[in-house]
DNA sequence: AGCACGCCGACT
DNA sequence: GTCGGCGTGCTC
């Protein structure tokens, strides 16, 4: 019934759960010659005059669909954006997570730039409306007559033939800094990522590297402008507009290239897939925040797989996850070739003797030596959250000042605003304190709290800078002077810091969550590689086993530990974690329905704020594929029966939506 | 999401 | 008889 004319398969742009599967249009014959798999169309849904956005995945061999096809309306544009590759990856990413594909293929196609799209075409010789030429353009991009740089501080060759091997790499990273020819200073470690990448790009392949923030990806652009040809890089860049944007993905679409960029990174075209390095693994920020809430690292993991790529987990320390993936004989370890410690000298709490250290309750030893190194140069106090943001306390009995409403913390955004809430935003305009009834608050600091100018005022004469989020600061110069950051925003300093002093441990370690520990080595880690050669850091206020794993480097032996500790309390990263939120019923029947004997145990449900529950499943990753597949087909059930729900006063409101995330890194 | 289909109460 | 209310289900 559907003869003379081609099937085309096609996924819909559409965020909805039960669209999310392909449908069969025909393709009209003045639509053939730019219907290649892979480009944007247009298509009617359901009935004429509905037209719905598509990306045209394949052709279909037989007509699996019974009913009578509709046509294809249009094709957007002849460029093939969703390459075939991607499509494959999305799909087994979003299967995985009981996700929708477009969730990932809207991480991974950016929004259409029409200008940019014309200019990329016109450059590549093919006129707007006729075929793609995949053979043409291109002139000057190639790698040849390009000599990569053998890659230095590991044993010879090992990391060459990895890249040649399409080996999996738990890469410990060389943990010093170095001074790129042009002057500028970076981490060793993205040197050696600079240098992986181009040796691989060298073989006419693309190599992609993920990194979790622009201070990151500062760091690695400036080695590679040093170790590979300007033309190889395409940065994707979370900074950049929508046209910078779509250009860059068009450069990726029409050479191998070295793909630089944040956790979307990873879902960049690469027919050609030589290298994925992906720098700090534990680092939050590479987990989606966006439904499917993908890692990754995860989907690093399912790449290296389906294109066979070199994968590379390079990091300071080493998570949990990729520890595990080294004991499996996954994932194999590399060292350096020469072991190299930073100086790192815990430094319990002890009285400080010094009336300036007083000022700022840091211990007198450490005081000296921070005294002392900014004699030469920089010193880098590190901070849990730096700053001139006290909090408000009532002015009569000093208990902190929280809303009246809600409780949150009431905070002020100006000097001269209104307190407001933290949680709800409401105005404080009319307070009462909870305790005493008094009706004025005023600022204090908190308690283990270090405030710049009381740290300022430790170190008298010497200037004073501030890093945060508020006030990012990529890099300082060599010049005496005391550098206040918060974890995670300390900038690089030229030949490196004199002194590091890793102030506010306790108030970190303080958080009460899982991976507490594992995030705080990480910040003293990346933090404490910032010294100079020989300059200290003094961890203040922590002592065991943390402090001394920080002090020997000892990475992956801590990594060992403590999963050994998780699979005996079987918590993440031991067994894999999926927490489902919606409506009682609807989370009820979603659990029941996961195949017996798949999970370890389900906790819950547990009341949430709006009104739904959530129930956190706990299952091996043996069963990590049937539980996804269940979820996925409760998901779906929810979304096309979507029943309304009593809301008060006889009204009725949309039930909510069942919604299922893996290994929340926030959860327990 | 939209939008059509369908099955019970008040109307010319 | 039939107009229209919204609950239910489907989209190639």
């Amino acid at each position: 019934m559907n003869a003379g004319g081609r099937v085309a398969r096609v996924l819909l742009d559409s965020a909805l759960p039960q669209l999310d599967h392909l449908f069969d249009y025909r393709v009209p014959e003045a639509l053939l010659e730019d219907a290649h798999p892979g480009v944007r169309v247009k298509v009617p849904l359901r009935s004429a005059g509905r037209i719905a956005d598509g990306y045209l995945i394949e052709f279909a061999e037989g007509d699996d669909y019974e009913g009578v096809l509709s046509d294809v309306d249009a094709v957007t544009s002849p460029v093939p954006v969703l390459a075939p590759e991607v499509w494959a990856l999305a799909r087994r990413v979003s299967d995985r997570s009981a996700g929708t594909a477009n969730d990932v293929v809207r991480l991974a196609v950016p929004p259409r730039a029409v200008r940019v799209e014309k200019a990329w075409l016109a450059a590549r010789g093919v006129v707007p409306s006729g075929a793609t030429d995949a053979a043409s353009g291109d002139s000057g991009e190639s790698a040849d007559g390009f000599e990569p740089a053998a890659i230095r501080g590991y044993r010879d060759g090992r990391i060459e033939a990895a890249i040649e091997a399409g080996e999996r790499l738990a890469l410990q990273a060389i943990p010093r800094l170095a001074e790129l020819p042009g002057g500028a200073w970076v981490g060793e470690w993205a040197i050696t990522l600079a240098q992986a990448a181009a040796r691989c790009w060298a073989s006419a392949r693309t190599a992609i590297l993920v990194v979790p923030d622009y201070r990151d990806q500062d760091q690695l652009a400036a080695a590679l402008a040093v170790f590979a040809p300007a033309h190889a890089v395409a940065r994707v860049d979370a900074r950049q507009s929508n046209p910078e944007r779509y250009g860059a993905f068009l450069e990726c679409l029409s050479a191998p290239r070295i793909v630089l960029g944040n956790r979307s990174a990873i879902y960049a075209p690469a027919e050609n897939l030589g290298l994925i390095g992906l720098w700090d693994d534990g680092d939050p920020l590479h987990s989606e925040p966006l439904s499917p809430y993908v890692h990754a690292r995860d989907a690093a993991l399912v790449r290296q797989e389906q294109q066979g790529a070199a994968l590379i987990f390079a990091g300071h320390t080493r998570s949990l996850e990729v520890q595990r993936l080294v004991e499996l004989g996954w994932v194999h370890d590399v060292a350096p070739a020469r072991a190299i410690v930073p100086r790192i000298i815990p430094t319990a709490q002890q009285a400080p003797t010094s009336g300036f250290a007083q000022a700022a309750r840091i211990p007198s030893t450490a005081w000296r030596e921070a005294k002392a190194a900014l004699e030469n140069g920089p010193v880098l106090v590190q901070v849990a959250r730096p700053g001139y943001a006290p909090v408000l306390a009532c002015q009569n009995c000093k208990q902190a000042a929280r809303c009246n409403r809600c409780e949150g913390p009431l905070g002020l955004a100006t000097a001269t605003a209104t307190p407001t809430c933290g949680w709800c935003g409401a105005i404080a305009a009319d307070w009462v304190c909870d305790n005493c009834e008094h009706t004025q608050f005023r600022l204090v600091s908190i308690g283990a709290g270090r405030t710049a100018e009381e740290l300022g005022r430790a170190f008298p004469g010497v200037r004073v800078v501030v890093a945060d989020g508020e006030h990012p600061l990529l890099a300082v110069a060599a010049e005496p002077a005391l550098v206040i950051a918060t974890r995670g925003a300390e900038p690089v300093a030229a030949g490196g810091y004199r002194a590091i002093l890793l102030l506010d441990g306790e108030r970190m370690l303080a958080r009460e969550t899982l991976r507490v520990a594992d995030d705080c080595l990480r910040w003293w880690s990346n933090a404490a590689v910032l010294a100079a050669p020989g300059a200290p850091t003094m961890l203040v206020g922590v002592s065991g086993s943390l402090a001394q794993t920080l002090a020997t480097w000892q990475h992956a032996a801590y990594a060992s530990r403590e999963l050994a500790d998780r699979r005996e309390l079987r918590f993440p990263p031991a067994v894999r974690l999926a927490s489902v939120t919606g409506a009682t019923e609807a989370v009820a029947a979603a659990v029941a329905d996961v195949p017996q004997g798949s999970l370890v145990d389900a906790l819950g449900p547990a009341p949430l704020p709006d009104g739904v529950v959530r129930t956190i499943l706990r299952f091996d990753y043996a069963h990590a594929g049937a539980v996804a597949e269940s979820l996925r087909a409760a998901v779906i059930r929810n979304a096309t029966s979507r029943r309304r729900v009593p809301a008060g006063k006889g009204g009725y409101r949309a039930a909510p939506t069942l919604k299922v995330r893996f290994d929340d890194p926030e959860i327990l």
